[in-house]
DNA sequence: ACATAAAATGGTTGCGCAATCATTAACTAT
DNA sequence: ATAGTTAATGATTGCGCAACCATTTTATGT
């Protein structure tokens, strides 16, 4: 249904406004664009006749006519990790304030869906991208190169930029964690892991590969399910390590804090004392892991600075396209910190 | 930057790939569209030549020509809140199969944010808009009026809906956990709020009334602050209540989860036996509500339907549009359910 | 085989706006 | 006061697509 109908039934068009303002269409135009060089008493003549119409701009006929869409497109796995909503606050924080939309799309970690939504997003001439990971289909990614829209992927290192990366290693965090339970004395480690995207088999990656340097690898310690994480996901899972194990295994890397906080929740029934006899320790911080009992180790990332960052280096490319841009590089990490509470000894 | 660029810098158009194909621009449409009518040799070229130029039609000229922009937007009072993932999902996952694209802006709780989303919304020619609450300007509401577009505001109960009304009642809400605090003898009973929203306030109303209706109510014993909540709000609120009421206090409503888990984690600094001496309800029935000890009462909330059935709604208005509509009711009670555990005796 | 109906394809036009260039009005300097 | 300059405003055109109607092609029945 066309909205802003006048009770013609005919939408409002900047010919009417003009009509009204006894103006042309293109002053009115001007106005609307916040243009400087329209003498005062014109602009305060326009505007209130487009106050008394109650006139909106037609989005699409100015996007199709100047090619500007201030529109950014964002892809990202799930809407049900609470990890994108910090990204997510961090991209629109700066995009709200400069007038950028943002159009979001959540891909379900599907690297085919992702392609959908690109092919979607790029028919609508956005001015920029942000994409999750770097596992996008080789279609994909042609559509990207080919579209000349500045494209920053986000949350992890990716091998092959298609343009700008923002993230950090998930390798050298999972490894990070492994020598800190290793540091602790924790001899018999494992890893419970949920969903298992390309990060969190990074994280794994990057853990198994310290263990097995310290000839403490086992990998019946290492127990994963392609379900989404959860705290209840969190308690199952451990009591398959346990069972599995036979118990045999006093420390466990969970790939985020919610399946941590089911298996600090598991280990309390099970009479497990944490940290002394079982060391834990989390992914992401989320706030809840400072609040457990024992506080929860953890990793800190980023988010939000992911998300704001991405924006900010779509705006500088937008704003210097055309010019010899000082080519800085196209890796930024926003890093990490270990976080050692009272879940690890 | 225009997208989709050939070699020559022009962006593909129809005629591009028309051309190639040896058809007519308007059969190359066709088949872009899905359109039964096109047989399948020449369906064949034109998807040939589709994917040789890669070729991706402009969103913008489509919408313009036909005022079809598969477009719905949303509009949120903020991205950190969990409550809002869920709705986000239960809108999604009906817009997306059915290839609708969602807009969404965060107001920050602010009627003057949302009453400029909602013009740049509207300028978009949304197919449908889904809003948060009752509480829009004057203006806003003219211009959603005027709009002719099938508005459906979402999460409470709202006093003239503008067009569709999803969601329940918060007083109620308020009212039943007041009832359920009374019931499990609670006599000195306190409430926790930050952030202070109108469907916070109604809560409190909501508890306030049932209590006074006991003879219960003390309002020394209602602590609030207009931060945003979190775990950290939570425990500092809970300190404030008791050295305010010298803890003469021996229950609490906290507004949501976040708080009430901050509260249990403080009342065990303080060493305060919950639920014995001390019972607390939270609010919203997040996943770690119940892996908490003890496992936290509150209220639990369909999110998820919330913003389903408000995508529902309004595609049902869509496709009947035009029809004669069988005139439902314009409030649709989504409910909440309490869910009493062991913070509360 | 032919007429008739039905389906497939094409030509023309306009959606509402901004880019571009042309024109007019308002200043400035002498 | 007048030419010269600058600033403000207007007229025309095209962005890429789909609606609409016209035309051509194919299928159907007798």
């Amino acid at each position: 249904m066309a909205n802003n109908d006048n009770q013609s039934g005919r939408r409002l068009t900047l010919k009417d406004v003009a009509a009204k303002a006894h103006v042309s269409p293109i002053t009115v135009s001007r106005v609307v664009n916040g243009y400087e060089g329209v003498r005062a008493n014109v602009r305060d003549k326009v505007e209130a006749a487009i106050a008394e119409l109650g006139y909106i701009p037609n989005r699409s006929a100015s996007v199709l006519a100047s090619s500007k869409s201030k529109l950014i497109g964002v892809l990202i796995p799930s809407l049900s990790n609470v990890v994108f909503n910090d990204v997510l606050r961090g991209i629109y924080d700066i995009a709200t304030p400069a007038n950028y939309q943002v159009l979001l799309f959540n891909t379900h970690y599907s690297a085919a869906e992702e392609e959908r939504a690109i092919r979607t997003l790029l028919g609508q001439s956005p001015e920029g991208l942000i994409i999750t990971g770097g596992e996008q289909t080789p279609a994909a990614k042609a559509m990207l190169q080919a579209s000349g829209v500045p494209v920053v992927q986000i949350m992890g290192e990716v091998d092959n930029p298609i343009d700008i990366n923002v993230g950090f290693s998930h390798f050298d965090a999972g490894a990070a964690v492994a020598q800190l339970l290793l540091d602790r004395s924790y001899t018999r480690v494992g890893f419970i892991g949920a969903r298992m995207d390309r990060r969190t088999c990074e994280r794994l990656a990057g853990f198994e590969h310290v263990l097995s340097a310290a000839n403490s690898l086992d990998k019946t310690r290492i127990i994963t399910t392609l379900e989404p994480s959860s705290v209840a996901v969190g308690t199952s899972l451990f009591k398959e390590l346990m069972a599995k194990t036979k118990g045999d295994c006093d420390a466990v890397f969970c790939c985020n804090d919610d399946l941590a906080l089911g298996v600090l929740h598991e280990s309390k029934n099970m009479q497990l004392k944490v940290p002394e006899k079982f060391g834990i320790c989390g992914f992401n911080d989320i706030e809840m892991a400072a609040y457990a009992e024992p506080a929860l180790s953890t990793v800190r990332v980023n988010r939000y600075k992911m998300g704001n960052k991405a924006m900010k280096v779509i705006f500088e490319k937008i704003t210097s396209s055309g010019e010899t841009v000082a080519p800085t590089s196209n890796y930024i990490n926003t890093g990490f910190e270990l976080i050692a509470r009272k879940s690890t000894r």
